[in-house]
DNA sequence: GGATTAGTATTAAGGCTTTAGTAGATTGGA
DNA sequence: TCCAATCTACTAAAGCCTTAATACTAATCC
């Protein structure tokens, strides 16, 4: 696989595919929050098929697009970017900006922690 | 403050700038990996003093430029950004797929707990 | 069947980042 | 003083994303 990058309005349209599992140009223009005119989606669903995101199915005379990829991959891949870029890969660094920034409720941050301990019981064996 | 956003150049450079605290295009060049025309350097740097990330003071007729922004102001919009982008502003999401992805060790773990406890007994009183 | 409608394909303009060449100015040395 | 080195200013080309107009094609409706 490529980049796995995905620019803004790539990801969004993305997000909308993953979203409803299957989309026609429509769909998509449709669920958009940006009033979009129906040849700027189709090019950019164009777009993303050619870098492989996505793939279409013919219906009548209409493409129906589904993901090649799924939302975590992408999400993993464009956050380990961010973690290299910005933290050198420091997860703690990343975490620690995020507790700063954010005002995180108290349940939130037990639900962290608890996600934390989970993972490094599961780890900490293998 | 404007969009706090930084390019991939714009980025390397400042962060170039904030680590050495003030710096010349030279001490800039030299310090990058990627090689780099001398007036390559030079024009990111003067694009990111007209956005207003670092000015300069003269020392001769050289530019000595320092930064006007905190690198960690710019981790947090950054990471912000791509929290909203990719997660929905879910911290527990973005948490979770680091955790997925990353062969995280048990003591980087662990510290990563702490940090959550002790953030969470300092905001649970506020 | 002809006109309208609804698709996709092609083409391209605009904006932005990256990259660097060239020109102009200033300094330092011979 | 004059040449070479060095620095900034200006200009611009290439690449990419965004956005959409136009052209082409197929289906549907009267």
């Amino acid at each position: 696989m490529q980049s796995q990058k995905l620019h803004r309005l790539e990801l969004e349209v993305m997000k909308v595919v993953w979203r409803l599992g299957k989309a026609t140009v429509n769909d998509v223009r449709d669920a958009l929050q940006q009033p979009l005119a129906y040849t700027s989606v189709a090019t950019t669903l164009n777009h993303l098929e050619r870098k492989g995101f996505l793939t279409h199915d013919v219906d009548g005379r209409t493409y129906v697009y589904r993901p090649l990829i799924q939302e975590n991959e992408v999400s993993q891949s464009m956050l380990g970017d961010l973690l290299e870029r910005l933290f050198d890969g420091s997860v703690e660094r990343l975490v620690n900006t995020l507790l700063e920034t954010r005002e995180i409720s108290p349940e939130e941050l037990e639900r962290l922690r608890k996600s934390i301990v989970t993972y490094r019981e599961e780890s900490g064996d293998g």
